[in-house]
DNA sequence: GTGAAAGCGCTAACAG
DNA sequence: CTGTTAGCGCTTTCAC
């Protein structure tokens, strides 16, 4: 295993060494267990194993325990923005445990099964998932296979698996009533896909808003994705099929900036001629031109929450609360219409 | 281990049901050992594992090997926008590979060594950091374990580990080369830290660029850190200290941004005033006002490559490059005086 | 409080 | 080509 140095000290050589049994040695280095020896021997065996530089063997306690001190995290896309703090969320919970993370980028849902395939080999202790779309056999896959698994910005809508998200809804009414506010009505909206769970919670959630203020969409397209890219496209169709409203709800901050790129090129001048809301304030939006108004998320709160949701599972304490909903909150910035 | 469920499927039980022994499953089941055994044996193995729902226990494997097909990341912060796309690289290439990545976000460097000693402790086959200082103690440590690791973005300058990092040195001078070409001279820069192997590459990059024009540095302020709060902090000082330069080249992205803020705060207008560059070309500089001319990294490629050479490493192919260097690119948008 | 003994699931000589 | 055997390093009853 290592390549050089000397061929790994076991606990065996430091029981030697200690001269006490080796189970006596893994009682002193079990935290849980050191109770049940003596100060002196517990000193003894502590010398031992600094001075012969021990290091435990995880493999081998994970084959003797069936524990791993490890889980996995299912990412779509560890380059979009909203991921690394939901990452590193999770991987402070971790550590803070002694656990490690493995990273998964499921660059394709197809892959996602081969994946958790290849997890539940790697023995890991419990998935914390971004991933899922809705009524996603993997969940059942999942539940089936007895893994200790929790969604995190996704909710998993058969409650087959608990989850830490956003309120989705309360993030697009924060939107819909900063522009009704401001005084719009003619609200648009460049809608999330509408198979994953935020594609159709956002879309309801401004619909739901508009409807509590006796308004109806004005009009919506969909994107085929969270991406700048998608954002264009579904900004043209918008505006192709119908005629220009006053503001555009974004499922998101990169469909919002897809939409200021197609605004830029037809010379629509946000605010002046369009309110556009964003959804996640990723690092940079406020340095864009205009400084995008949006929705902030507690990503990293997200993360961490689901892991410490995990934990607990792991732990068998049974949690009552299956799903958390975490507050998200309005940035006004300079894409929208000022208060008269 | 598995909470419900079927007690674990083993080898054993795979073997039972074939009607042949367990190390003849072993083999069937071994990509590597496949040729071994008789098309027949091998399908009867197969068709047993399948039904069984057999799932091979990677912790008993790599006990008995010694290899776990995992590796190790070491990021200073998943949150810094270049990261990301490192990570992703190596991901991919590890999932090509079968290998798992256990990302370890090392927010301060004193944590470094510990969780070292804990990948060490996992059995990972090898690891690629992205934190490393100049001279750090943790290189040595980690070439005396005999842990196969790899520098990605840094450069050991001792070169005690091989590494893939990008040209520092270019980049500085595609940024100065650009600046002189459209007119300035009294050119500055805000620097990186100087504890760190890039923040001193770059440095010297931007003083040789001028020299080989056959200019100085008109001023230089150093940053306490890769941010924009430093670049904030550090544009202010260079402005008090100094003559206002014509240009200031940034150490990257987040810098010039901060630098962006204050002159925002001055009314010192970009370009027209001074002109700025940046480095890396994160998400979204693209978007902001201006437009920001920087120099682009190929991150994913990086964290491609220090994968692949790991692996390589790994492998026992003992590599001829002991340190790649990946070409940068200028990039040039707004935030610089366009050519007269 | 400590030792003895067994075995987690798998792989790799070694035979045949 | 397949079976036998031994054991990776650790944890955990069960004794004493």
């Amino acid at each position: 295993m290592n390549p050089n140095s000397s061929p790994a000290v076991t606990i065996r050589d430091v029981a030697q060494a200690a001269g006490v049994h080796v189970s006596t040695v893994s009682r002193a280095l079990n935290p849980d267990k050191r109770g049940l020896i003596s100060a002196e021997v517990l000193r003894a065996v502590e010398e031992a194993a600094r001075r012969l530089g021990y290091r435990p063997n995880r493999a081998a306690s994970a084959l003797r325990t069936g524990r791993t001190q490890t889980i996995g995290v299912l990412l779509p896309d560890i380059t979009n923005p909203v991921f690394p703090p939901i990452l590193q969320g999770i991987e402070a919970s971790a550590a803070a445990r002694g656990f490690f993370v493995f990273v998964a980028n499921v660059a394709d849902h197809v892959l996602a099964r081969p994946i958790v395939e290849r997890m539940l080999a790697q023995r890991v202790d419990g998935l914390v998932m971004a991933i899922a779309t809705r009524d996603d056999p993997l969940v059942d896959f999942i539940a089936r296979s007895g893994l200790h698994a929790v969604l995190v910005n996704r909710a998993d809508e058969s409650g087959r698996l608990p989850a830490v998200v956003s309120d989705d809804r309360l993030a697009m009414k924060l939107a819909v009533d900063h522009l009704v506010a401001t005084g719009h009505r003619r609200i648009g909206h460049l809608a999330g896909p509408q198979s994953v769970p935020t594609g159709v919670g956002r879309r309801q959630g401004v619909e739901q808003a508009l409807r509590d203020r006796g308004l109806a969409l004005a009009c919506v397209a969909e994107c085929e994705s969270y991406s700048r890219e998608a954002g264009r496209a579904a900004m043209r169709r918008l505006l192709a099929d119908n005629a220009r409203p006053e503001a555009v709800v974004c499922c998101n901050d990169l469909v919002a900036l897809g939409a200021y790129d197609v605004l830029g090129e037809l010379g629509i001048e946000v605010p002046r001629d369009i309110s556009i809301t964003g959804h996640n304030d990723m690092p940079l939006v406020d340095m864009v031109n205009p400084p995008l108004t949006t929705i902030r998320l507690p990503h990293r709160e997200l993360g961490w929450r689901a892991a410490e949701m995990l934990f607990d599972e792991i732990e068998g304490k049974s949690l009552s609360a299956s799903t958390v909903v975490l507050r998200p909150e309005l940035v006004v910035r300079k894409s929208t219409r000022p208060a008269a």
